[in-house]
Formats: C-alpha cells, structure tokens, sequence
DNA sequence: CCCCCCCC
C-alpha cells in the first residue's frame, strides 16, 4: 500500500513550499466545462490525514483526464504546484506537474481517514462563504424608460418588488427545492453574486434581473436552438445568465425585469468578455438542476448599474467593446432606412449626437424599433448600458439589442448633465472624432502592424483606414491602359491596328482613347509594408504627372517617362485606404486600394501624433 | 450550446 503524504496538504494550501513534492490520493474527480474548448478538471485529494476539494488540474495536464491515466483513487506524486488566492479568501491548488504511482483501479479503496482540512486563522483558507461583499458603485435608478424593449416598467423600476402578474400565481420553477432550503438553519444563507465561481457547488443568491433579453433562435454547424439571457444584480455585482432551449420554457416568462428572484443550481463558467460589459468573471447557465424562486419580500437591491465612459474617452476603447454612456441628445436625425449587407433586408435606424461634459460628441446609432420608438425633441438625457463601438468616423456607437436605454434617468449623472446642458451646453461647440484627421475623413488612423495585428479586411466586408506611408516600390509594367473615352466608362480598349481601337463594353470603335492608370506600390511604415493598388486620381498625386502626360511619355520619351518613376519614390503621403481579402488561386492575400493620397499636412501630422501620444496615457 | 445587431 502506497504511503501518502501526511500534512502535505495544509502546507501546500497554507505557506505553499516551493519544491514541495506530495504523494497523494485522488479521491474524486469532475469535469468543469469552460468556454468550449478549455474545460477545467477538479480534484477532491487526500493526503492519508486531510482532503482538500478546491484543487485544479493545469489545463495542460487534461490529457490525462481524457485518456483515464488519472482516475478516481489513483496515487499521485505532485511534482510542481501553485496555490491561487481567488475571490478573498478562497485557496485554490492548482496541480502544474504530476505523475501517477498507482492507478485508481488498482487501489480501489480510500487510503486511511482523511477529514476536511481546517486551517486556522492566519491561513484562512476555504472558509465557508463569509465574504463580505466589496463596495461596489451603485447606482439605483427611478427612470421613464422610452424604448420599448426589453418591457421595462416605470411604476416598478425602483423600490420593493412588489409588483406582481396576474399570471404569476406560481412562482417558483424548476426542480425540487434546494437541499438546503428554507428551514435549513446555516445552509439558507443567500451568498453575493461576486463570491460565486465554477469551483463551488452549493450557493444560493437573491438578486434583481436588472436585463432580459427576447428569445432568439440559432442555428451554426454546432446545431440549433433557442435561448435568452438576463442579468442579475445584487449589492455585491452583477452576472449575465442564458437560457437554452428548454430553459427557455422553464424560465423565460418567470423572470421578470426588475423583479427580484431567488436563483440557485447553475452551470458557473468563465465570461467571455467579448461580448458583454457586465462586470463578472463568470457567467451561468440554468441547466435541469437549476431553481428559481421569486422573492417576495420587499428588499432593498439596487437597479442597475454603469460604468460610464465619458465621451471624450471613447478612442482609449478598442473598437466593437462594448461600454455604458451617458449623454444629452443634441442631435436627433430623422429615421431613415439602409439595407443589411448580410441580410440583404431593408432595416430602419437613426442616427443621434450625442454629448458631455469633456467636450465631446458622439455619433449613435439606434436600430428597428429603438429607432421608431425614440423621441429625441427635447434634447434627452440618454444613458446606454452596453452599447458597441465602433471605429466608424474616428468613433461612433451602436445601441444594440442587447444594450439596456433608459431616457431621462433619475440618476445623479443625468441630473448634472442636465444642468450643464441647459446652463451651457446648448451653446457650446463639441469636438467631434472624425475632425481628428486631416484627410482622414472618417476612417481611422492605423499602421500597417495595426492592419495586421487587428486583423483588418479579415471580415465580410472590407476595412477603411487612413495611415502615413512612404512610397518604396512603383511597379512601372502595365501600369496604364487605353480606356474608352466614354464617360464614365473606363474599359480596357483593343487596338484594331487601323487607328481605331474597340470598347466591348460600348460595343463602339473610337478613333481616339484617354489613358487610364492602374499603379501597384509598395507602401512602408516604421511597423510594416503593404502592396496597394491606385487608380487614376491617387495614382496622379503620387507620379506627380496626369495620365495623359505620362501615355505621352510612355509613347515619345522614354527616359522622361523613367524619371516620373525615380522622382516619385521615397515621398510620405496621408493614404485613406481599403483592406479586403481576397482568395486567388487558393490563396488569401489582403488585396487593398489606395482611394486617395494626400501630401503630409505636417502641422496637422503632428496633432495627430500628440493625440495618439496622449491616448497611451502617458 | 449564443455572441447576429446591419449603412455610411
């Protein structure tokens, strides 16, 4: 019988010995999914005297969990380990290197009599859920709610939770109560939302549904379904929740926005950042277990909470994150109606500028019913949890189905911009973010190591930007054809070797052509380089000559026509140019046109370069 | 397990 480790685990747990190596017994083990790919494993160890159930596998070692080296009883030497403090006091050992002595099936039984490790004070590790929750900004908020989605009650938007639905006669949904549930004296304690992690099983929280969302369908490779989510909040924090499928019919009409639930039983998972700004690490699923119970009482939570962005700020925020603003509306543009590249269906939205106290203005658009719903004459309050930016025009946002708007809150912050607007605002003239460029004109400015980095033209449509480049390669061969002097029409012409030349498009002969050009490049910055194609007005400003000239050369003075090409490399210009990629003989490359060029403005360069200095920070 | 959110 193998010899485990005896008091192993309270040093690992309490002082963690660097090169501490621990024989121990894995008496229990399960699977923590994450986000798809990363699942996590638990462990429940032993070291003959004491277990220890807040242990983790490294991901790296998940292999032997999937081809069973690792299972349950099995003796293990711990070679290297980390102990991670999480959430206060909570002590997670994470196994980095580890092999096993003696297979789980072989040993078939638990080695000695272990007892739940105790720690004393100075180690205070897993005690049982005392946190105290830490301060959180909070913001409760009695608003007049203009949009109409998700159904957001004045009447009920503060205070108790009183409000009831007929239809609501019973409230509580799912499985059987919580083992612990009433009546259980200790084990009905209702934890905060920011204690709760995928490493701990038993919990139960009492929070408000501050968002819902409607009930969307999906269908991907992965397959299809149903879902919707909700957020909740407590004192202590908020969590995003979804609903898939049968969830949906469980709890899709019990919960309730503002209405405060008693929620237990979750699948715990890390939060994929990317696509919501609630501030949790983690994010759960009702999966079949889960219980959901409206509270009844009258309780004191808060409503909903922001972070807010001011507008002047927006540009230290990556384009499509996802931020809370506030603002007045100082321009509200009608509706009007564009066609969804992807859908190809006619979508209504409309635009508003909105601003603030930094001096600042910002476009944002509202989209379908937002839009229809949205009364802007006299000039709002707004404020939007969740909006998406967007690096159109420098700067702009989205206002998003999942984004939550209320109009005209009853929050300090809009009280005061109310003030300031009213007092001097009206009058003031805003900063806007497309004004940044010089020929900038609404795209933003990037490197050729950003274009790359931030994966620009990767997408179904093509990506603008505007960048300083110097010009190192012209590629002189076929770099201008004889078009059709038609207007407007730019076809490649075929000579009829008679002194007329045939446009097939026209289905026309012409005596006569206008040249046309088509230049590739070689652009190059400090970050990086990139091959561009110009067409006649850029190509012009580069060459320094007219097409017309340059066919004339091309025909009469060759040395003339050499030397346009010598004089014209190593020149900076302002390029505004377009990124797609495009797939060529099986191969992707990012085909990008330049769509103008510009000699450097250096006064205004040099803005340009101190506003980016000053984005960093510094 | 979704995560699309549209246009210039």
């Amino acid at each position: 019988m193998a010899t485990l480790t005896a008091g192993a685990l309270g040093k690992m747990v309490k002082d963690s010995p660097p090169g501490l190596q621990a024989v121990l017994q894995v008496i229990n083990l399960k699977k923590i999914a994450a986000n798809g790919a990363n699942d996590r494993y638990r462990l429940l160890v032993s070291d003959g005297e004491a277990t220890y159930s807040h242990v983790m596998l490294a991901t790296q070692l998940n292999t032997m969990m999937e081809n069973n080296e690792i299972d349950a009883l099995c003796v293990i030497r711990v070679n290297r380990y980390l102990c991670n403090t999480i959430q206060q006091d909570k002590r997670i050992l994470i196994l980095l290197d580890l092999e096993v002595l003696r297979k789980g099936s072989e040993v078939k039984e638990k080695i000695g009599n272990p007892t739940q490790l105790k720690l004393d004070a100075a180690g205070s590790a897993p005690a049982p859920q005392q946190d105290q929750p830490p301060p959180v900004q909070e913001t409760s908020c009695r608003a007049a709610p203009a949009l109409a989605r998700p159904p957001l009650n004045p009447a009920r938007i503060a205070g108790g939770n009183n409000a009831t639905s007929p239809m609501q006669s019973s409230n509580s949904f799912g499985a059987k109560r919580p083992q612990a549930g009433p009546g259980t004296p200790g084990s009905d304690r209702v934890h905060k939302i920011a204690t709760l992690t995928p490493y701990q099983n038993r919990w139960r929280i009492r929070a408000r549904v501050t968002q819902k969302s409607n009930i969307r369908t999906w269908s991907n490779s992965r397959g299809e379904g149903r879902l919707f989510n909700v957020n909740f909040l407590d004192e202590s924090g908020e969590i995003r929740a979804t609903g898939f499928n049968d969830a949906v019919d469980k709890f899709y009409e019990l919960l309730e926005v503002n209405k405060v639930y008693y929620v237990s039983r979750c699948s715990l998972k890390t939060a994929n950042k990317q696509y919501s700004n609630v501030k949790n690490d983690y994010e759960m699923s009702f999966n079949n277990d889960s219980v959901i119970e409206k509270c009844e009482e009258e309780v004191d939570l808060p409503c909903m909470t922001f972070d807010f962005v001011p507008i002047n700020e927006m540009e230290k925020h990556p384009a499509k994150s996802i931020v809370d603003v506030i603002g007045v509306v100082k321009v509200c543009n009608d509706l009007s109606t564009v066609i969804g590249r992807q859908s190809q269906k006619e979508i209504t939205k409309r635009d508003l500028q909105i601003v603030d106290q930094s001096g600042s203005a910002i476009n944002m658009t509202l989209w379908g019913s937002d839009a229809q719903s949205f009364d802007g004459s006299s000039h709002p309050v707004i404020a939007v949890k969740g909006a998406s930016l967007s690096d159109f025009g420098g700067r702009s946002m989205s206002v998003l189905a999942s984004s939550q708007t209320i109009v005209n809150p009853d929050i300090r912050e809009a009280h005061m911009l109310r003030g300031w607007y009213d007092r001097e605002g009206a009058n003031m003239d805003f900063s806007t973010f497309k004004s940044d460029g010089m020929s900038g004109g609404g795209t933003s400015w990037k490197t050729f190591g950003q274009v790359v980095q931030e994966n620009l033209g990767q997408g179904e449509k093509a990506d603008w930007f505007t960048t300083k480049a110097t010009l190192m390669h012209l590629k002189k061969d076929n770099c201008m054809y004889q078009a059709c002097p038609t207007e407007n029409c730019n076809k490649k012409l075929v000579d009829q070797g008679n002194g007329m030349w045939r446009c097939e498009k026209c289905q026309r002969e012409f005596p006569n052509y206008k040249w046309r050009m088509i230049l590739q490049a070689t652009l190059s910055d400090f970050s990086g380089h990139q091959w561009v194609t110009s067409f006649q007005e850029s190509a012009e400003t580069l060459l320094g000559v007219k097409a017309d000239e340059l066919g004339d050369m091309r025909q009469n003075n060759e040395a003339a026509f050499d030397q346009v090409f010598q004089q014209a490399l190593f020149k900076d210009y302002v390029f505004k140019l377009r990124a797609k990629v495009e797939v060529y003989n099986e191969e992707s490359r990012l085909k990008t046109v330049c769509v103008a060029a510009t000699p450097v403005d250096y006064t205004q360069y040099g803005k340009h370069l101190v506003e980016e200095i000053q984005k960093m920070g510094l």
